[in-house]
RNA sequence: GGGCGGUUAGCUCAGUUGGUUAGAGUACUACCUUGACAUGGUAGGGGUCAUUGGUUCGAAUCCAUUACCGCCCACCA
């Protein structure tokens, strides 16, 4: 016999099969169209990522899937890769160099960013090593940079493209400007908070005049970008005002009132002062007006030299300043709370400035509309469907997408202009006169290269070539995708208009947004608030498996995941229990073929065991199936769980111990079958634990070591083995079994105390099972002895119970608490003719027999007759006692 | 402000088109070291199914209402 270890020693089996699988090249893919294929992407991570909880399960739930499919004969393809990240890897670099006290500057482009490639090569790939370990089946072989030279190709020949197809323009606009990274970011790249600041009244006084507006502002700073006060044309404190001028504070500088109804007349004093160049709105309402949009802050949000005294200042200093100053000036009314949203990065938490610039942008409304087509046709598939909604909202809704960034790390926009001419030349090659072109400097979102992700892996070239690519036939479009529901607009609903866009066809078939992973108290995992243990810990002290294992059997559809750290007990516990289970099997296997030698092979015949576990088993597979299917994943794993834990090892296991010493001329038979469950389990399991699975799967049979369990054929479905009749039966024989436990327990008889039992079954069915299980109830509720009989002496010598048709006497040698029997007894009775009640009650309403369908009015009948016949027997019992 | 989802045992969740005395895991309690497993076994206690009203012979399930939680979108200076 093999080696079958104690315990399972995860940290070896997990670099051994890594290492196997991947020097194996197990899961490198070449298109075969023979077979039928199954291509995921995977939703590349940042270069500077590290392993969290939202990768486990981008990972884990494909690699499910990917592995399920390769053992049902799929050729599987899954293929990794990362995300250049634009900002956080800038950032990264920026913060090494402001530790030799260096700014990028001091390095110049070029070199800066050299060195974020050498960055790249050293730090980059940890979190590929990561997935790794997580036992992700991907193609390694086919691992893609959004920065790789194709991946680069393909970027600007959507650029050229779009741009010559009007789609991309560069435009003047507010932008959101995240003052840390110094860039423009796009609206999806943001997010608002609540926050309370002061709402600041200031005077405005009319051209020569005693009069004055007052404005209420929150942002005093920026009125040195004035350019008008606005009211609403209904307000009547203000009519007389509206084309007249007020001194703008400081400058000495006269702007006009405005009357624009965008101004809410209940809003503070009712007067806006407008900053077209520092607020969305207030751009709007300038182009309205046509008023000049002047710039009052630096790219560092500090006050520039427009501002007068208060140059330098950056805007929290300023604005105290500048509040000092009006008050000296008399010009400040009052101050009061203002609870308001306000706009933050998410990438460096910075609070966003409105800022006015020359931006480059993409025409979505055009892109969008075969996108919101390809969902509403079925041709995609969200789950849950309540992400299709939310999809429909902001397609319908979409705005034009700002692409440029003023980085340095990234895809350089492929635009120059002509040094004389002013000229613009967009192409995928630079000019063939670099020296009178200066390119644009800015380089392109990190999603306008992921976007193309599911196109660009597989070596698309919006060209010709395209016809004969047979990677690019074969995989594409993908089959599935697991993101996270945060990155639904920022990269799948990018990635849907790229694909109709450039193939005509979409990227993926069906996206599930799996869940979120918060802590035990709901709250975002986050690092600033330090409120969860690192994944990567935890698979070391639990086991990769454990870990997928608990995830998985957390994350139900649509709903977020309260995970802790003992949690992962489960995963844990599971994996143990199967290990043990199948350390158990050999022994047995071994121990049999030694003790049977010499015992001839009886023919062997399949009883209620067989037949009940055979449809349990086809019943967990069918499950199983249509969890997966429906992306139930949560109920995938409970209801393997459940299979093997209740019912593989607590019953059949359990019962088959004693079955093969009862029939020792079959134990060879029964051993071998309980092995094939076992590794038809195995199979089953393989997708979502699949180091365990390899480990026991080479354990359990000899001359497996060229094999991999990931390519042994997923267990086929037997419908006509799942019998309910044969289920039925079974749970007849637990109840039996527990109610005798219970019986023991109740009457004080500790279980080590063989006692001697009478039954008395009042149908033949019920007399069938018992002789039948005599031999195993025994056992199992370590009787002496298990009579049938067909009616009790009344003497006081036992305790009862009754269990379906079944009454059950518990011999006490004299022990008996006669009154704590009749207690216990009269208290069932009691209930049962309370719930005899409800049942009469409804048999005998003229309503209820009238509407209800015949087959609910007999349930309800066969009830009542079951219930009767129960109270009947236990009434027997207490006057047997009395 | 608009939209969506949720509320079932201490906790995490099931509950199929309305027809169980409402289930599971976990936690808790008791007993058990019985030759796979104490990361285990056997059993037990624990729920007015968020509120109020309606439809129905019958509601955790359908409808409406309220409350609370969460998410998304927009954003008022």
């Amino acid at each position: 016999m093999k080696e079958f270890p104690k315990n399972f020693d995860y940290h070896t089996s997990e670099l051994k099969w890594q290492k196997y699988w991947e020097d194996n090249k197990l899961y490198e893919s070449h298109p075969n169209t023979e077979k039928p294929k199954y291509s995921v992407v995977i939703p590349p991570p940042n270069v500077t990522g590290s392993l969290h909880f939202g990768h486990m399960l981008d990972i884990t739930i494909p690699d499910i899937y990917c592995r399920r499919k390769r053992m049902e004969g799929f050729e599987v393809c899954w293929v990794p890769g990362m995300d250049h990240a634009g900002i956080a890897t800038q950032i990264m670099v920026e913060k090494e160099l402001a530790k030799e006290g260096k700014t990028k500057y001091d390095l110049g482009r070029d070199k800066f960013n050299e060195l974020v490639w050498q960055w790249k090569e050293k730090n980059g790939g940890t979190i590929l090593n990561q997935i790794r370990k997580l036992g992700a089946s991907v193609d390694w072989s086919k691992e893609r940079f959004t920065l790789d030279e194709g991946l680069s190709l393909n970027v600007r020949k959507v650029f050229v493209d779009l741009y010559k197809k009007g789609l991309i323009y560069r435009g003047n606009r507010i932008v959101n400007w995240d003052p840390v990274s110094q860039t423009a970011v796009s609206d999806d790249e943001i997010f608002h908070e609540e926050r309370t600041d002061k709402l600041y009244f200031i005077k405005y006084y009319l051209e020569n005049s005693d009069e004055f507006i007052t404005i209420a502002t929150t942002r005093p700073e920026t009125l040195f970008g004035d350019t008008a006060v606005a009211v609403n044309p209904n307000d009547k404190r203000y009519k007389s005002y509206i084309g007249k001028k007020v001194n703008l504070p400081f400058l000495n500088k006269l702007i006009p009132v405005v009357a624009d109804d965008y101004v809410d007349i209940e809003f503070g004093t009712g007067a806006l002062k407008i900053t077209p160049a520092h607020d969305v709105n207030d751009f709007e309402v300038g182009q309205r007006h046509d008023l000049e949009a002047v710039i009052v802050l630096t790219k560092e949000s500090k006050l520039n030299e427009y501002t007068g005294e208060f140059k330098g200042l950056d805007i929290f200093q300023a604005r105290k300043k500048i509040i000092e100053r009006l008050k000296e000036l008399d010009l400040l009314v009052k101050i009061e709370d203002l609870t308001h949203n306000i706009a933050i990065s998410d990438r460096t938490k910075a609070v966003i400035e409105p800022y006015l610039s020359e931006q480059w942008f993409v025409k979505m409304k055009e892109l969008a509309g075969p996108a919101i087509e390809a969902v509403k046709s079925g041709d995609i598939k969200f789950y849950p469907d309540r992400y299709t909604k939310i999809y429909f909202h902001w397609m319908n809704n979409i705005r034009d997408w700002c692409i440029s960034r003023q980085l340095w790390w990234g895809h350089q926009i492929p635009i120059w202009y002509h040094k004389n001419t002013g000229e613009i030349y967009c192409e995928v090659d630079s000019p063939k006169d670099p020296e009178n072109w200066i390119q644009d400097e800015d380089v392109l979102d990190t999603w306008f290269s992921s976007w193309l992700w599911p196109l660009s892996v597989f070596g698309w070239e919006n060209s010709e070539k395209d016809k004969t690519n047979e990677w690019l036939n074969y995989y594409y479009p993908t089959d599935f995708l697991s993101p996270g529901p945060d990155i639904i607009y920022l990269w799948v609903a990018r990635m849907i208009m790229a694909g109709l866009e450039y193939t005509g066809k979409v990227p993926f078939r069906e996206v599930y947004f799996h869940s979120i992973i918060r802590d035990n108290k709901g709250i975002k995992m986050s690092k600033t608030l330090g409120n969860y243990s690192e994944p990567l810990d935890l698979m070391d002290k639990y086991g990769t498996d454990a870990m997928r294992f608990t995830i998985v059997y957390l994350a139900p559809l649509g709903s977020d995941v309260f995970f802790d750290e003992d949690k992962t007990q489960i995963g844990r516990n599971f994996v143990t229990k199967l290990w043990n289970a199948g350390r158990f099997l050999m022994m047995m296997k071994d121990k049999i073929s030694e003790d049977t030698r010499d015992i001839p092979h009886a023919d062997y015949k399949n009883d209620l065991i067989d037949s009940w576990i055979e449809s349990r088993y086809n019943s967990t597979l069918i499950n199983t199936a249509k969890y997966l299917k429906e992306y139930k994943l949560n109920e995938y794993t409970k209801s393997l769980y459940n299979f093997v834990w209740n019912d593989f090892c607590d019953w059949y296991i359990e019962l088959m111990k004693i079955k093969v010493s009862e029939q020792p001329s079959n134990a060879v038979r029964i051993i071998d079958g309980a092995i094939n469950y076992y590794d038809n389990i195995l199979r089953i399991l393989h997708p979502v634990i699949p180091y365990v699975t390899e480990e026991l799967w080479h354990n359990i049979e000899e001359g497996r070591d060229d094999k991999s369990i990931s390519f042994a054929s997923s267990p086929s479905v037997d419908e006509t083995k799942i019998r309910a009749g044969s289920e039925d039966d079974f749970e007849k024989v637990k109840e039996l079994v527990t109610s005798m436990r219970n019986l023991k327990k109740d009457n004080g008889i500790a279980p080590s105390v063989r006692s001697n039992v009478l039954v008395n079954p009042s149908t033949a069915e019920g007399r069938k099972l018992v002789e039948q299980f005599s031999s195993y109830i025994k056992k199992l509720c370590n009787l002496e002895s298990l009579e049938i009989v067909n009616k009790i002496d009344d003497n006081n010598e036992y305790a009862s119970s009754v269990v379906n048709d079944v009454e059950l006497y518990l011999s006490l040698e004299g022990n008996l608490d006669s009154e704590k029997q009749a207690e216990k007894i009269s208290k069932e009775i009691e209930n049962l003719k309370k719930y005899l009640g409800t049942l009469d009650k409804k048999l005998t309403n003229e309503n209820f027999l009238s509407k209800a369908s015949n087959e609910v009015v007999e349930k309800e009948k066969q009830k009542q007759s079951e219930t009767k016949d129960k109270l009947d027997k236990l009434e027997k019992m207490v006057l047997k006692k009395s």
